[in-house]
DNA sequence: CATGAATGAGCCTTCATTCAT
DNA sequence: AATGAATGAAGGCTCATTCAT
């Protein structure tokens, strides 16, 4: 997995660079370290570097969605469990790091702002659907699922801890707080 | 603000690099032609570019924490209005964007998590002692804070679009959800 | 003309480079993509990039003074007419660039030089044999053949302007100079 | 001579390589090898091989004019006297390669191509004030000054032999057929 | 033969760092 | 202390060349 053909070794390897130190980690020399050749190879593939880039967030991109809405698609189950399913691979621990990583990389590049804004506006739309039934106030509803995409998100980024208890606790009854489960107390 | 010393001088402008573009964007030579001197002076008040990184997460530290819990310890009103106040001090546009720089900084450099776990400790102990009179229950009112400071800081990197909701509304409506007022008047 | 076989056709396209940009532009990978090729075929055909630019001389050299000469002596008419038709071919729009980016090398490869001086032989010759019987005097000739050489080159090369006539103008009436009309009509 | 500034040693160092190779020899890294200091050191004087290109151009447009100029209105003697030193001057063992090579390089670079027009312009100046008052048919002393130029360059780049004459006393009769010594027939 | 892939040398450029003044 | 100058390491890119298929 990552090595079909050399030219996605070269955005995968790029992927990891990006998701281990940011947009500037993404050097050739170092990619073609990872792959155990030699940086000319590079130009083969790609005009330039910044063509690498633009292709590393194409597949994110499509990762990242079209592969999301994919499996969402073609789960089974309620819409719930099949959220829940997309969440867990949005948030896989291949594509979580890339994630992060990008978002910081939008706050300086407008380019790479839009695309976030595209795959943002399709998850919260999953958790829409998710949720919707739940809640009608569609107020309600999208504080609800922009506090859970925030937590899902800034957990990653927060360093506090939590005295008696363990990050994973608090993110759980978080969830209860904002999706209490549906029949009685 | 912003320019006693030379010392501080470069420091400050560490910090706006390091705001703008990352820590890779702190480089002695932009630095330099910003303060308007040649980047040869910088030898003279630092060993090392490390050293300006260190000195810079050092005045981020104690403009986060120290003077932030000043404020809210100088400040009078209630708690939660103290904090409010304290609040609005940590995500003012000069701190904010450095913030964000140094969680994305912290997730490839452990001496800058370890910092910045120390300052996140002081931020939820704030919010803890604002809110903690309404929510005996601790761990719900542990889970309440951390939503509330995900929604703080994913806010800023979430790209979503909220159809008829501005962003404002949205997280108006999320604080209200968490912390709902009380109920008189 | 221009594709007969695979390796006149990257000849020709090695000239076409060395008229548009000298022997420096004389790049494999470009040619390759002028050419609708990939690089690596080349080695086919020339052991070498040093062998092109030796084959390019020969044909240059080839289609400079054997096809020039033979069209000379092919061509009917007075020895004049002859030689003008044989300069047209010289300097025609394909070859004249040719041999301004060949002078241009030759003073700094000497075997260039060697090839130059053999070409320039020759044209020399066609000059001398064109209007001999005018001139006598052989060192008149001689400098009356030198000069109309220069000019036919040096005018490609020289950038002046001749305020109220055109350089053809120009040189129509240094041609008279040089070559008087015989006085009767 | 040469090395007065360090950035004036570069431009020269540039014009040398300019003189021998071509635009294309001049490559930051063989004249520092030249100037004996390391590549590096080039970036401090010039903000890119570009810019180095252009100052030398700036600087040999300034020799081979205003000096050359400033050389003809300096000199005493006849016009024809001070004339012919400044066309020593300008075709000088130092500036004629130089002079070679800007033509070549302004059949490929319009920028290069205006300079040499302003250039040109001036000499072909210098020429018609020496001569003009030899012959008071415009078209013809533009014609003899034209021819004149043609040979003062083409000369070094015309290979060919001639028999018993040299080179040199090929082109004095070529002076005297354009500019006949004024006295006796 | 021709292609795809890779190599390695060379060049341009940036930048942290040093040092004499 | 601050400047001007230089160094050296690193990284992006080009290109001649090789080689397996």
């Amino acid at each position: 997995m990552g090595t079909r053909t050399p030219r996605e070794a070269w955005i995968d390897a790029g992927l990891r660079a990006l998701a281990t130190g940011g947009p500037d980690a993404v050097r050739i020399e170092s990619l073609a370290r990872a792959l155990g050749v030699t940086k000319g190879g590079f130009y083969g593939y790609f005009t330039d570097r910044g063509a690498l880039l633009v292709e590393m967030l194409d597949a994110w991109e499509q990762r990242s969605v079209t592969d999301v809405i994919a499996t969402f698609e073609r789960e089974s189950g309620s819409v719930l469990a099949r959220a829940t399913r997309a969440a867990d691979l949005t948030f896989s621990e291949e594509l979580l790091p890339v994630d992060l990583a990008v978002r910081d990389w939008a706050r300086r590049d407008p380019a790479v702002a839009e695309r976030l804004r595209r795959v943002d506006n399709q998850r919260m739309g999953l958790l829409r659907s998710a949720f919707g039934s739940a809640f009608p106030d569609e107020a309600e509803l999208e504080a609800r699922c922009l506090l859970a995409f925030s937590a899902a998100i800034a957990s990653h980024l927060i360093a506090a801890d939590h005295a008696q208890h363990s990050r994973e606790e608090v993110l759980l009854r978080a969830a209860e707080l904002l999706f209490p489960p549906a029949d009685d107390g």
